[in-house]
DNA sequence: GCCGTTTTCGGCCCGACTGTTTTCAGTCG
């Protein structure tokens, strides 16, 4: 996707913290924020649009278009230069930190110089934030828990951040001459969900073209290591990239080795010893002779250990190695199984784009079907009413069929209370086709009284999937706490589908969740919980991690013809 | 800063929760 869209809305959305935390026109942030948003999700490039172009872009007016202009001419903006010279980066840094906002980062570097998460941790420890008009002890434990969150996640960054450099880099390097192959490897191939860095693999006879072509690239921001058979470099998003080249017939086995994870190749290699053979990155080998018996590809590796070819996703020694010498290997969900999206928004609530172009560009995916499910009315924020979600069910029906002959299901997002009940009555409900029901409010209820609310929700008959069912951000908000396998029961029990929402940040249910629930024959529903028409597409993320979690197409609800979808949909209510 | 007009300024997503205060500021969804 256009890169150069991404780039405006980092920057504009770093412009919007600036402002804020240096007190400025909350409402001016706010503007920044959304043209921010609207840019990062406008379907395409906007450096090819000029001051008229741009100012099309609901959010964007005369000021931001020109920034916009002014970005794409000089590589940067005057008054967010003006803006940062006055603000260490550091400062910035101190929002991420859940529970601390702009001002009281700003207190803490007025006040106490404080530029940094660890100098705001060291702060803490020396107990300099107690005589802080606004800083109490309480708040002291919440940052300390919110930096140590973080760090949990430490230097990883998120699937799709990884994904789109490694993309970036393996398109440059598969047009060098003398490239045989080339892919990505690693956890970003088994679709881990935070990938600590990239492995890139080619397959060439001179290894040296590639290596000049990774450390020339615009984004190499430091060369760590650079030799014959592997080169490291660091992006200017601090992303460690490590190359390495092999031959051409050693493919198989060097894509095999750098693939992982390390669990799977321990076993992988005991195998090969088991046989007198030997196993690295450059083939399989006779122990004794040394002679190359396996290397061109990973089937013929895998096939000389007695083993079928193992999706990528399973290699982490969960089972995997023996389910393929039984020959019971999943048959894994992929995305081209996909026949729609269950869990999706507009700008009806706090989507961008505005329903039809939602539909078009879902059908555009080839999709048969599509749920549009806007937020319900306890979301306070979004101001949903009855009459609005009933005018759009009508502009709904009828754009049914009219793109590609895709169908359209109407449905909504409700709000798990904390007694377990939604947003409205039962005979409102039933006039959806699809409720997807999520949990957005009061987190910190007792296991005991969560598990109640999410089964209540669950035993609800117009509940047909569990949103994010965890609510967990990744390096920002663990999974609220319940009896999940009492969940898990309960969901099977009613036939309410639990949701793989595919959301970089969220994948939720995560691989082991989905493991767990699968036990109980709970079904699936892989969706993208888009908020414009760009993030449609992250479905991706969303099939890797059901394919971590061993799920098959039968699994996955809306792998599902209509009609069979349809009668899930019903659950245990007759018509 | 953007938008949409009753075209040139006023409104802009609203409410809950938390922790700090002693009546409310800050953060979040």
């Amino acid at each position: 996707m256009a890169r150069p869209n991404e780039e405006v809305e980092a920057l504009l959305q770093e412009y919007a913290d600036l402002i804020a935390i240096t007190r400025g026109d909350a409402i001016k942030a706010r503007a920044y924020e959304k043209a921010a948003r609207a840019i990062g999700g406008y379907p395409s490039d906007v450096s090819h649009l000029d001051v008229k172009g741009l100012r099309d872009i609901p959010g964007v007016g005369k000021s931001i278009a020109e920034k916009v202009t002014e970005y794409f001419r000089t590589g940067r903006v005057s008054a967010v230069e003006e803006t940062r010279s006055r603000i260490p980066a550091g400062v910035r840094e101190l929002i991420t930190i859940p529970t601390l906002g702009p001002k009281k980062a700003m207190t803490l570097y007025q006040d106490l110089h404080i530029s940094s998460i660890d100098e705001l941790a060291d702060a803490i420890h020396a107990e300099k934030l107690r005589d802080l008009r606004g800083f109490g002890e309480k708040t002291e434990e919440n940052i300390l828990h919110g930096i140590a969150l973080m760090q949990q996640a430490g230097d990883r960054i998120l699937l799709n951040v990884a994904m789109d450099t490694a993309e970036d880099i393996v398109a440059e390097l598969s047009r060098t001459s003398g490239c045989e192959r080339c892919a990505y490897a690693g956890s970003l191939r088994r679709m881990k969900e935070t990938i600590g860095d990239i492995d890139v693999l080619v397959a060439a006879d001179r290894s040296a073209p590639f290596m000049a072509a990774l450390t020339g690239l615009p984004l190499t921001a430091e060369v760590i290591a650079h030799g014959g058979k592997k080169t490291s470099i660091r992006t200017t998003k601090g992303l460690q990239v490590d190359l390495r080249v092999v031959p051409p017939d050693s493919w198989g086995a060097g894509l095999q080795y750098f693939s992982g994870s390390k669990a799977h190749n321990i076993r992988t290699r005991t195998i090969a010893v088991r046989r007198g053979l030997k196993l690295s990155e450059y083939g399989l080998f006779d122990a004794e002779s040394g002679q190359q018996i396996a290397s061109r590809s990973e089937e013929e590796v895998y096939a000389r250990l007695d083993l079928p070819w193992i999706p990528p996703t399973l290699r982490e020694d969960r089972g995997e190695i023996e389910a393929g010498i039984k020959g019971e290997l999943p048959a894994l969900v992929t995305e081209r199984d996909i026949r729609g999206d269950l869990h999706t928004h507009t700008d009806l609530t706090d989507g961008l784009a505005p329903l039809e172009e939602m539909v078009r560009a879902a059908a555009a995916r080839g999709y048969a079907y599509y749920a549009i499910t806007d937020h319900a009315p306890n979301l306070y924020m979004q101001q949903m009413t009855d009459a609005k979600i009933l005018a759009q069910r009508e502009r709904v029906r009828e754009l049914d069929g009219k793109h590609r002959r895709m169908r359209l299901l109407h449905g909504t997002e409700l709000n798990i209370d904390p007694d377990g009940e939604v947003d409205w009555p039962q005979d409102f409900l039933e006039g959806f086709d699809i409720c997807v029901a999520s949990v957005h409010s009061h987190f910190n209820l007792s296991r005991k009284e969560m598990t109640r609310r999410l089964v209540r929700a669950c035993e609800n008959p117009h509940v047909n999937v569990i949103g994010h069912p965890t609510t967990r951000l990744i390096g920002k908000r663990q999974g609220i706490d319940a009896d999940w396998d009492e969940v898990f029961a309960v969901c099977a029990r009613t036939g309410t589908a639990l949701e793989v929402n595919a959301q970089p940040d969220r994948l939720d249910l995560c691989d082991e969740d989905i493991l767990s629930a699968k036990r109980y024959g709970v079904k699936f529903a892989i969706d993208t919980d888009a908020h414009s028409t760009v993030t449609l597409a992250h479905l991706r993320y969303g099939v890797g991690t059901a394919q971590r979690g061993w799920l098959t197409k039968d699994d996955v609800i809306n792998t599902w013809p209509l009609q069979r979808l349809r009668r899930f949909l019903r659950k245990e209510r007759t018509t």
